[in-house]
DNA sequence: CCTCTTATTTATCATTTGATAACTAAACAA
DNA sequence: TTGTTTAGTTATCAAATGATAAATAAGAGG
């Protein structure tokens, strides 16, 4: 297998997702949240609970910004922190009741465009598709 | 096929997608651009010969916004505008010889993080892989 | 020619994002 | 106790990004 032919297949594929995703996502997100905070929400929602030292590991962002977003998030009542019992010096951030409505709007949202996307696909092309995910998942994206 | 539960299924998959392409590509590009100017650069690369509408549609961004964009790249020589022969409004973006070297230099950097990834794969690993991407982009990312 | 549309630019502004230094408070270890 | 490390905050600043209005300039269709 020629691996430089399949880096140049992953740029082109990459691409495509980050194409792809876009266009299912935009203006999916409430406009009183911007893109960064709706990335934090989303980590939030997939990996609660999490502490801010995780999301700003995750997101890539320095703790000082983390900790700015969060606040603005805390107080447009969207997550909740509380702080651990053990160590008083950590938090443990979660979705608000709020927040997770917000979420689920957004997802149904993104869910609807992309139940359009697939709608012309067969059956086995699902499987073919289901299986794929799969294996770039546990091979390449891990 | 559930298609909510693919439809979770992808969400994983292209925040997995998103993650990597991060790890592989940061600080891979030079400092003397921006991430947006990277990602045209890169949108020029791969799809050029593009004219700045193209890059605004593709890329998201509005048209005055693109402008400046392709102003600034045109002034570090990055890349070059030629005035299309037969329609005077239209214009023809390419890389430049710097702007050229610049991706190869990126690119490079970024491919050997992947080599790097991929080096344990076996064989019918990286073919699995390869008939995957083919399926995804031809029957989900196109 | 005149009007309309298309492609791009210029100018301006608000907001978001990213970076850094300095700080608080709690745990921890000697 | 004292000094050190860890987790998170506050304040501040610069740069990048996004949005909008208004302009230019060339093609297209009557």
């Amino acid at each position: 297998m020629d691996k430089q032919a399949l880096f140049y297949k992953l740029v082109s594929f990459t691409s495509s997702v980050h194409r792809v995703t876009h266009e299912l996502t935009k203006n999916a997100k409430s406009d009183s949240i911007s893109q960064v905070q709706y990335n934090m929400l989303e980590y939030i929602a997939v990996s609660q609970p999490v502490t801010p030292s995780d999301i700003s590991d995750c997101q890539g962002m320095a703790m000082p910004n983390t900790s700015r977003e969060l606040r603005k998030l805390s107080e447009k009542n969207l997550i909740e922190k509380i702080h651990h019992p053990e160590d008083r010096r950590k938090q443990t951030i979660r979705l608000s009741k709020d927040g997770e409505a917000l979420m689920n709007e957004a997802f149904s949202t993104i869910e609807s465009r992309f139940l359009d996307r697939i709608q012309h696909a067969s059956e086995a092309d699902l499987e073919e598709i289901d299986q794929a995910i799969e294996t770039l998942q546990k091979k390449l994206f891990y």
